[in-house]
Formats: structure tokens, sequence, C-alpha cells
DNA sequence: TCTATATAGTTGTCTAGCTAACTTTTTATT
DNA sequence: AATAAAAAGTTAGCTAGACAACTATATAGA
């Protein structure tokens, strides 16, 4: 069954995927991971945008946002507020120096960290995405 | 670009893809990890293995083998000796009981875990895999 | 209003996976 | 034969991600 090796060729793109954005990242010195710098995007994005909302666009789960909020703030990328709305959440946003990181490297970082996108048909990327999608679809408790 | 949400979406489907073997791993009370159950199944199907050759067809590297290849061992679920041959080399064998495990139980336990692929075309599928393949071998260093 | 429930976030514990550094044994080179 | 290089494993240190248990605040229902 040919199939059953979607499952590894899934799991191993992923791995590589991070693997090479990793390398991106340590090249240009950031200091960060690409999942830290998934987040400081997303918080690029969204300014003033709480904890359980980046969680919600990244699909990742309290706990793992919390961490990475901690490690960005102590790298001073991010300032972190209480939100005078709701008082359990917090209100995050870039730091200036998150900012300059932002507007500076994003867009060459993306660049290159798409790399392994280049040579395909607009109609292989849209039937992968179909699949994947119906696959995580599927796998939905 | 739509482009950009495939690699999310390898991400979000290999997560899903882990969470939910994992899920059948505890629903049967197994006490191992879905990864772990996938090096049970290699020591299975090429017994007298060493653990380089897990890496190589798992395509993992040489300490994450080790630690799971620790833990298995430690559950009784395998047997380690040293190869005759070439005294660096282990010589991995599935035990009593994880040839009980794998007997009984790999038939079911894979059905269920392949429950995220139903519902494709072979095309689909054909397609789905050579983009993922393709993304891998550009992203290779 | 009082209480129950839902939401935002944190902490702790565990495993996978990566890197780097290390030991031991084997293979190649000179 | 002696030495250099490669290969098999291990150990240690780190982050992501998953789960459980927890605190604190907000919201809904009786």
């Amino acid at each position: 069954m040919e199939k059953k090796v979607l499952y590894f060729e899934i799991e191993l793109a992923a791995r590589k995927i991070r693997k090479f954005g990793q390398s991106i990242m340590d090249q240009n010195n950031l200091g960060i991971t690409v999942e830290q710098w998934l987040v400081l995007k997303t918080i690029h994005e969204h300014n003033g945008i709480n904890q359980s909302q980046i969680g919600d666009i990244l699909v990742k789960d309290k706990p793992t946002i919390s961490k990475m909020i901690r490690s960005l703030n102590a790298k001073g990328l991010i300032e972190k507020r209480r939100s005078p709305l709701d008082s359990r959440a917090s209100l995050i946003a870039l730091s200036p120096q998150g900012k300059d990181w932002m507007t500076c490297l994003m867009p060459v970082i993306e660049e290159i960290r798409y790399k392994g996108l280049r040579g395909f048909d607009e109609e292989e990327i849209r039937t992968a995405l179909h699949v994947l999608q119906k696959i995580s679809a599927n796998l939905e408790p």
C-alpha cells in the first residue's frame, strides 16, 4: 500500500522544514528558534494580540506559547502588558528591536525559508494542500 | 501567496498524525509512544538490525534511536546483543513479548492509525507524495 | 446575588529530536 | 605496522509539544 508512506513523508518533510528554518536562524545569528520566529511574525501582524490568540493562529497549546513568550520576552524582542479590558489576558507587542528585526529581516528570511517550495505547479500545491487538510480533518477527535 | 500555507499544513498534519497515533497507543494501554511503536515495527521487519540501520530506515539520528532503544529495552520489548561481526554494533531483536505484540496488535493498530487516509484517490496521494518528497529534496543541505 | 463554568495564563513532567562532544572499534592510508 | 579517518553508540544540554494540575479573572445561569 503506497498510501502509508504518506504519513512518513509528511513527518519527514515537517522535520526538514524545521531543520532548514533553524539553519537560517543560526546563519543570521538571530539566537531564536524557527517557532519563536513564527510567534514574532504573528505578533508583528497582530499588534496587541494575546497568547490565546497566538495559540489559535499557530494551532499550538497554551503552555507552548507561554514558554515561547517568556523566552522572547527575556531576549527583549517583545513587550508584555496586562490587558486593561481583561486582566486575565496579556497584551503583546514587538519591542523596538523586535520591530527592527521584522521590518529588516522578515522579507529576506521568508524568501529563503520557502526555498523548498520552488518549482511547483499551482495545481500540485492545491492538491497537496487539500490532502493535508483532509488528513488533519480526518484525525480530528 | 497560497504556497506558504503548505509549510503550515505539513507541520500541522504531522502533529495531528502523531497525536492521533499516541491516542491509539494510550487506548490500548501499550505504555509506549508512537515513535517507539515505529521502532518496534522496524525491528519486527528486520530481525537482528542495528541502531544505525534503524536510524537510516526511520531517518532519525543516532541519539534519538539510542534513547528509544534504551526505553524499549527497559520495557522488556526488545533484546539487545553485541554483534559478533562488528563489536561496535548492536544486534537488536524483539523479545517474546515484543513478538506477541507485533503479531497480535500490528494489523489492528496499523488499520486504525491510517484512518486519516480514508477517502482519497490514488492520484491525489501520488501528487501529495511527489510534492512532499520534492520539498524534502529541495531542503537537503 | 451567589454559584458554577469558562477562559487566560503558568508550572511541572515527560518524550522526540537536534547539536556537540565523547568512547570504542573498524577500515583506509601511507 | 603505524597512524589517520570513519563508523557505532552513548551522554549531556536544549527546545517544541503534549498532558495534567493549578491560579486568577470573567461570564452565565439559578
